[in-house]
DNA sequence: TTTACAAAGTATATAAAGTACACTAACTAG
DNA sequence: CTAGTTAGTGTACTTTATATACTTTGTAAA
């Protein structure tokens, strides 16, 4: 409305981007700071998502691949627009209107964000400070913070639609090395979900689906007997890919 | 950018809204016509989905609600946000460009939209012209025209996502009159999803879900054995919901 | 009132998938 | 060589999915 015509007024992308510790699931968290210059007070501390606006002459996906590699240095990443979220008060909060009078000026009043969850090999990745502190938390913790404006409903819908969908697309692999153990891919599952899942049920499936592939390396580095490394393989699971049709409600 | 501020800019929603004749999913469009004033020259004779744009001071959600209410009249039906279309190119076809330099002047040049899909049913409503003829499509026939922006695009997005969530979720039954024949489900599945289900498996699956209830009153006015009427209940649906965790890639 | 038509309604056997459950094997570190 | 830790495995049972064809019940027309 009142910013030259770099960026688009009244929409901005938002990337939650998942990664796994082979423990939790966490998520990447962009400190927000301000302290007042004079007295030093702080004023603002917390956490939003990693999220940008949009240029004029960008395609909405790759607004949200700018972000995600601006944050990680990463490419061909797992990236999976979710929802939009355009309630009128979604940046209403006190401490929100403060920081965009304070830091963010000159952007309209209305804005509404797109919604974008990644699943990264946080193995793989070092998060690049750009001006703000950034850092992977546990997705529990973060949904106990009072994150920037509707950051905690966004967060909490994307874990929604990975949840779902973890149950009936093969994209937990993302979140994992390339190659892994059965036992990681097991505590992923559970993370993400919150069940507990009986282990040697959960072999025999998993054993069973071809694109699941054991390879002869093993483990090394424990101290316990080292497990078998397995990788997913994209070809045979497009391959041998099967329409299951049973549920219907 | 050019236009009093009582719409935002740069977005604005756009409705799927199917419905099911008992034979084939439609969907409701709206025709797009412009003839020169002096020639009489048909210029542009094409159909879109119901969209409009958003008023500063709505959540995105009420101006899809709107929207729909706009056009069909009715109030608290399913509608569902499935995705945000926001290529650079979704509105540079030639077509859609003469369009918007004939009749929305003052627009800005860069438009997202925001899909909701709605659910209805259509034995129920009667569809409101607003200037602009609207009817329904079998949905086979829309995807096979060519629509206006991105609607294709969108169209079939929606589908998708409706091929989807009707696996896991009992919303089939949104698109059915309040009180149903087996055989008419039977055939809304068959007509979303495209495949032929067997008709003693599927009833004998129905039948043993407790929130499809039969009724005591049949059919009438058919020229053959009535079939017993059924409905569903989101009451006992609600309460019997279990969660089963199998399928998990 | 009989007959033809049309859709409703029904059962069983087999295969596949999900679930519950506890011990032995292999490796490392001390 | 012992203790500690995780890897790895099989079976019985239950539930769900799938394949398959004939009888019943109503209307309409002869």
């Amino acid at each position: 409305m009142n910013q030259a015509p770099k960026f688009l007024d009244n929409v901005s992308v938002d990337c939650v981007i998942f990664g796994f510790d082979f423990e939790k699931l966490k998520v990447v968290l962009v400190e927000r700071a301000y302290d007042d210059p004079l007295s030093g007070e702080i004023m603002i501390r917390d956490y939003t998502l990693a999220g940008y606006h949009i240029f004029q002459d960008e395609d909405l996906d790759n607004a949200a691949y700018r972000i995600l590699k601006d944050r990680t240095g990463l490419e061909n990443i797992y990236l999976e627009q979710f929802a939009t979220f355009g309630k009128t008060d979604r940046i209403a909060k006190e401490k929100d209107q403060l920081w965009l009078k304070l830091i963010e000026k000159g952007f309209a009043d209305r804005v509404l964000t797109v919604g974008y969850f990644a699943l990264i090999d946080s193995t793989k990745v070092n998060l690049v400070n750009l001006n703000s502190k950034i850092d992977w938390f546990p997705v529990d913790e973060a949904l106990a913070m009072d994150l920037a404006f509707d950051h905690n409903e966004i967060l909490q819908k994307a874990l929604e639609t990975l949840r779902n969908k973890v149950r009936f697309e093969p994209i937990a692999f993302e979140l994992l090395p390339e190659r892994f153990t059965l036992t990681q891919l097991q505590n992923l599952y559970q993370a993400i979900t919150g069940n507990v899942i009986d282990k040697r049920n959960f072999r025999k499936k998993k054993l069973q689906m071809p694109f699941i592939v054991p390879l002869k390396e093993k483990q090394d580095g424990v101290a316990h007997r080292p497990a078998r490394l397995f990788h997913f393989s994209r070809e045979i699971f497009d391959q041998t890919r099967n329409e299951r049709f049973g549920n219907l409600f």
